[in-house]
RNA sequence: GCCGACAUAGCUCAGUGGUAGAGCAGCUGUUUCGUAAACAGCAGGUCCUCGGUUCAAAUCCGAGUGUCGGCUCCA
């Protein structure tokens, strides 16, 4: 989702950032540019539009643009859309497109194009009209023409391009009806909005499906339930019941984050979560997050559950009089978080209303503000290496809503692109998408389906923690000197985190972080006293492993384990019992030579050491 | 929160007004096995909840809850 790809940011240092409003005519019809196959994806949303009508006479159009993978239409229609009316409506456009209609494009003054769609009923094209012509007053320039598409008798306001007719278009799928508001304002009618996917050729076509049913497979509460990670109940919507085994992956991704964290000169604290009004009233969030807040009454008083860490670890800053010889400071905190999600948008571990976060507050001087910037951004590289995931960075401005003095806001926001730059490496900036208190950098990732996750975050705050809670240290003449912030997360949310590791390696974790390493597979029950005293051996070097004392037989045993994604299998036998050895299986099918145990546990610990992303 | 869909055994699902089903998992017994499923038997259900229609409701209607696909928001 990163509106403006790459570094080509000189212009940005210097000139204020607009983003044009969200839902804006502008907007609309400049988004999107770039993928070749945009202009087939669009015209298939004509021609979709098109079936509609015909099948729904007195539809009313909203908007039809192309999208990664394909494309939606959004339509006001006079009754809900049924599974079964993607059928008839793929079924007219498979007509449409044999009938091969030219893609015409006609352009008509601007007084008589929207009378034209004035005529036609269709009052959100006229809006979108209204709107342009808006625009062009306040920019003093003449009204546009109104550029319009032809194909048979459908007729849609668009700026193009199209293809030049409807057989270019290739094969096609309606997916999926959605509600969607009319400019995504939740005050303006809800439409309803069919998405479908289109592609040169039906290869592409079958691989695109191909992915999206690879994807399902590998959906994370699907996966969490078959491994016994976690599960949700209706109890609590939103949170996580985690599984002995969840919590051991938890844990491993915990403490390997703690001993970084610890290497780097951070320092653990822990801080309240039910906390009074007064404090949010300070930070702001009662005012600008108060929405997204749990309020809790207790003796007539108001106290909010926290939506983050940050404010309280002032309090342990301030706990003492700081000297500079001190900064820079980093407090790091598992701290458990709540936030008040709207219930439509919960789902599985990627959205909830609880989570915790590898969260940090780092208070520097001025001075020492970019080295630590550039030594997070080497965190995140040492952490993604991990699991090889690529990090990519996106800057996020200044949002709308926001605290404190503009003039400190420009200023961060120069850290940040100054730091990026230095770094070399690629960005992208995302306007007004920072926080209300900070702007920040946004790491994303592509997992191994090519989907893009936002997971860790820098921000840089001049505003909030230092000036909203007055924070001071003492400079070298005795002065008391105002230092920064730098809020970061390199999971993120580990609820997040580990739905989107689920997905990424569909359930075979890395061994370092697998919630079983290895398995003793006994080949039968005699051999099971010898697998308890193998497990003994591995276990010492803090290997997780169990022994399948199940009466089933190894292959049956294998293909269990084979399905829990366990690393390794050891096949244990009259052979290896008598050579104390044991033979071990990979669940990618590898038969590796017998080998001692006490040698195979040394292997395994060191390869556990080692951190590899397999 | 809003639009739409869905909710049947631990899991995946079949069952469209007339005695609630399958596969896997579970339990018991037999088998003691060499790298992805041994065999047999048994047990397992407020058909999400509440209300309504009906002689009769898993099935039709209404409300609620949860989940899913989106809108919006974001870690």
């Amino acid at each position: 989702m990163v509106e403006e790809q790459g570094a080509s940011s000189e212009a940005l240092v210097d000139e204020p950032f607009e983003a044009p409003q969200r839902g804006s005519a502008e907007e609309l019809l400049d988004a999107h540019a770039g993928d070749p196959l945009d202009p087939m994806r669009h015209s298939s949303a004509h021609v979709m539009a098109e079936a509609v009508m015909e099948l729904f006479p007195g539809t009313r159009l909203g908007i039809g643009p192309a999208i990664s993978d394909g494309f939606y239409y959004d339509f006001e229609l006079p009754r809900p859309l049924t599974p079964d009316d993607l059928g008839r409506i793929e079924a007219r456009m498979a007509e449409s497109i044999a009938a091969d209609h030219a893609f015409v494009r006609e352009e008509l003054p601007p007084a008589e194009g929207r009378r034209f769609f004035e005529e036609r009923g269709q009052p959100f094209k006229v809006e979108i009209l209204d709107d342009l012509a808006r625009l062009a007053d306040a920019s003093g320039q003449p009204h546009p023409p109104v550029s319009t598409y032809r194909h048979g008798d459908f007729v849609d306001l668009c700026r193009g391009p199209h293809v030049e007719s409807a057989r270019r278009i290739g094969p096609f799928r309606l997916l999926s009806v959605a509600g969607a508001y009319w400019r995504g304002d939740e005050k303006r009618p809800m439409l309803q909005r069919i998405y479908g996917t289109v592609w040169p050729s039906e290869e592409e076509l079958e691989r695109y499906l191909w992915r999206r049913g690879e994807a399902k497979k590998r959906d994370h509460r699907r996966l969490g339930l078959q491994l016994d990670l976690f599960s949700f109940h209706d109890v609590s919507p939103g949170v996580a019941f985690w599984h002995p085994k969840g919590q051991r992956l938890w844990r491993t991704l915990e403490s390997a984050v703690r001993e970084v964290q610890a290497r780097r000169g951070y320092q653990e604290i822990s801080t309240p979560i039910l906390v009074h009004r007064k404090l949010w009233e300070q930070s702001g969030h009662w005012d600008l997050y108060a929405e997204n807040m749990f309020r809790v009454e207790i003796e007539e008083q108001q106290f909010g559950l926290k939506p983050m860490n940050c404010p309280e670890s002032t309090f342990i800053y301030r706990s003492r009089v700081r000297s500079y010889r001190d900064l820079p400071i980093r407090y790091s905190e598992f701290g458990r978080l709540h936030r008040n999600e709207r219930s439509g948008t919960l789902s599985g571990l990627t959205r909830v209303r609880q989570f915790i976060q590898d969260d940090a507050h780092i208070y520097v001087r001025p001075d020492q503000l970019r080295d630590e910037l550039e030594a997070l951004l080497g965190e995140v590289r040492e952490v993604y290496g991990w699991f090889g995931l690529q990090p990519r960075y996106v800057f996020g401005t200044k949002p709308d809503k926001a605290v404190g003095d503009p003039a400190l806001w420009v200023e961060a926001e120069g850290y940040i692109l100054e730091t990026l730059k230095a770094s070399g490496a690629e960005y992208g900036v995302k306007l007004k998408d920072g926080t209300f208190y900070a702007p920040k950098i946004d790491i994303y990732t592509d997992d191994a389906l090519g989907r893009e996750w936002q997971m860790a975050t820098i921000q840089v705050d001049l505003v909030m923690l230092p000036e909203r809670f007055d924070l001071t240290y003492v400079d070298e003449a005795g002065q008391p000197r105002r230092p920064m912030a730098i809020h970061r997360a390199i999971y993120g949310s580990l609820e997040r985190f580990i739905g989107i590791l689920t997905e990424h390696f569909a359930g075979a974790f890395p061994f370092w972080c697998a919630p079983v390493q290895a398995i003793v597979v006994p080949i039968a029950d005699r051999h099971a006293e010898a697998g308890h005293e193998l497990a003994a051996v591995l276990r010492e070097r803090g290997i997780r492993v169990e022994v399948d004392e199940s009466g089933a037989r190894m292959q049956n045993k294998i293909r269990l384990a084979q399905e829990q994604k366990v690393p390794y299998m050891l096949v244990l036998g009259d052979r290896e019992i008598e050579a104390r050895t044991a033979s071990p299986r990979t669940r990618g099918g590898e038969q590796q030579l017998a080998m001692g145990w006490e040698q195979l546990g040394d292997r395994l610990q060191e390869e556990a050491r080692a951190r590899q992303p397999s």
